[in-house]
DNA sequence: CATAATGTAAAACGATCGTTTTACATTGCA
DNA sequence: TGCAATGTAAAACGATCGTTTTACATTATG
């Protein structure tokens, strides 16, 4: 694993853990196991590693989203709540800890959400043969919440929105 | 307007759009208009300051939520986001901010979320006529994912959550 | 063998953090 | 009239912020 890989995995961890304005430089050097000339060599600045940080969570999140069902988009939460933990949403905590006045994350997190939405869009057509684009807002609003509730109700939060989904692509297919 | 009020009111307008974290407290004593041995008098410090505001907001949101059915709910989150703006839930920005860490911060939301929970589970109840904690987790998915959502979706986040809810309860009174 | 690249350790940068203190003005009440 | 309360203005506290720099060690490659 290179240092860039291993910096990012760190800046994750504690970004995610303990938030971005409250994470020290110091903190993440001694997390990463680098000095900080290196750690600025490869992130360039605090934002712009934030930003790497936000990208490469993209990269893993949706690639679980790589589903054909609604159901297998909350299942996919499920896992992604088991095993990363539930802490909220990375990518608005951070956009919101900065006010959206950092361009580098308020940019990633543009993209993230653009390609989340698109993704909810694509497979609630696949699921049920044709597009529906209140439907998918509202399969969104159930991931949202469910990402949102996990924080302090558990994984109930998770299985509750995954019964109602059930629910109202039934009724949409009937 | 006294002055405790006047610096509540101040340091929630700033922490809710800059963050609890970004906000210094030189920001805090100019926007509320007095000086910082003032502000430490009324305040005791910025965790404490934060906490009274999370349980000033935690007064006015719960009071909007003072109604008897499922729908009335979304119509009264529809206000509050027209009212308040939507920058996402103020208390699990503010945890999430401090990783938990600040014990003052930590009990408000427990405190709001635990009296969130239980209000949506009455007005359920009201509603339907008997209790249905199920259906209420899903009312409270809808409900939060509602407020994530309208962060960068809108609106239509708002109404499309609301639309989904009546469908729910619909299907458990028949 | 020389050199360029990549790393560490640690000091230093000026700025800003949350908080306290010093010194003084204004006001309400006994 | 005098004193307690409440306020302002501003300097100062030590700590920490993100970032850069200085000085030096290691390694891979020509």
């Amino acid at each position: 694993m290179d240092m860039t890989n291993k910096l990012t995995a760190a800046a994750e961890r504690l970004f995610d853990r303990h938030g971005y304005m409250a994470t020290g430089m110091d903190r993440l050097t001694a997390a990463a196991g680098m000095s900080s000339r290196t750690l600025y060599k490869h992130a360039g600045s605090k934002a712009q590693l934030m930003a790497r940080v936000l990208t490469e969570r993209d990269r893993r999140f949706m690639a679980r989203l790589e589903v054909q069902s609604v159901d297998a988009l909350f299942a996919a939460l499920e896992d992604w709540v088991r095993v990363e933990g539930t802490r909220g949403c990375l990518f608005l905590r951070s956009r919101a800890e900065t006010g959206g006045d950092t361009p580098e994350i308020a940019e990633a997190v543009a993209m993230h959400k653009a390609a989340f939405h698109l993704r909810i869009e694509e497979v609630v057509a696949v699921d049920l043969g044709r597009q529906d684009p209140v439907l998918a807002e509202q399969v969104l609003v159930l991931l949202e919440g469910a990402t949102q509730a996990a924080v302090y109700r558990g994984a109930d939060a998770v299985s509750a929105a995954r019964a109602a989904a059930a629910i109202l692509m039934e009724r949409a297919r009937t």
